[in-house]
DNA sequence: TATTGTTATACTCTATAACTATA
DNA sequence: TATAGTTATAGAGTATAACAATA
């Protein structure tokens, strides 16, 4: 192996051209960030998205499914997997809504909250690590550039 | 329809206890961002990981199929598809290289240098769009953050 | 008529293992 | 032995259409 390359540009990293890209670089930090996240959440039995759902169920108990799916921008098709994988775990229960009898109030179990408890600790612990390189004051100040993006 | 919810919150937004999690606000922002590029890019016949090939290709001439796929931080085996479908549409081509006879040089066209200049610019427009509500220094604040996000 | 949950389906992206031909 | 490109395959996320029950 020589190492050697056919290419002309063997100084500059290979997607600098990429780089003015601000979604570029947003699309390759986040998917760091998820992948260590999902690494963190893996051996609790959790993905990104039960998380988020779960998340969403402990803190706002009786929450419909169509409400859940537009909190986290998704399918409303695509949430009920994700709400079987909670259900199956025993973390949630589907409740028939007495007031409305088509839709299905998600109440989280007591396992279900200490899951979320322990999950949400270990994901703070990763952005600790994560973010190790930017101050308190930078994270506020990434969330808030982030915030003001606009489809 | 009453527009009731068997919820107790009815206040706050239901990701909010999400939302202390970087990484959420980075997920949901790089979304919004990523579907509106493809949006734009799709088109010129073209997709996110496409164009951020042909823009690597286009830029580092000869550069061989696993050095491209590092750059994007992509598996050696997903490029394969994505190279396929470039030069299919012959914005490049491949060429076995004379020094190592199991590399494969790729190289733009003529065709393949001006639909990424084409793409390229629609894609600047798309995002002095999206990122309207930040002046230039605070793009550049954002990009220099998530730059100094580690795993 | 419209909405809720659901099923079916398809497409993209991603990840791993294994093969071939070259080094 | 190791590397470059490739194939096969499977999982996860995402998107659309259509259906039954209910409003």
């Amino acid at each position: 192996m020589t190492g050697q390359t056919d290419s002309v540009l063997t100084e500059a990293a290979l997607d600098t051209a990429l780089r003015e890209l601000i979604g570029y670089s947003m699309k390759r930090a986040t998917a760091m960030v998820t992948a260590d996240a999902a690494r963190v959440l893996e051996p609790m039995g959790l993905r990104i998205t039960t998380f988020s759902a779960l998340t969403v169920i402990c803190n706002a108990p009786g929450v419909r499914q169509t409400e859940l799916a537009a909190a986290l921008g998704m399918e409303r098709s695509n949430s009920v997997a994700v709400i079987d994988t909670l259900e199956k775990a025993h973390w949630i229960t589907r409740e028939r809504s007495a007031r409305d009898r088509r839709a299905i109030a998600l109440q989280p179990t007591t396992a279900g909250i200490m899951r979320q408890k322990q999950a949400r600790l270990a994901l703070l612990t990763h952005e600790d690590r994560m973010f190790a390189g930017l101050s308190q004051i930078e994270r506020r100040e990434l969330v808030k550039l982030l915030s003001r993006i606009r489809a």
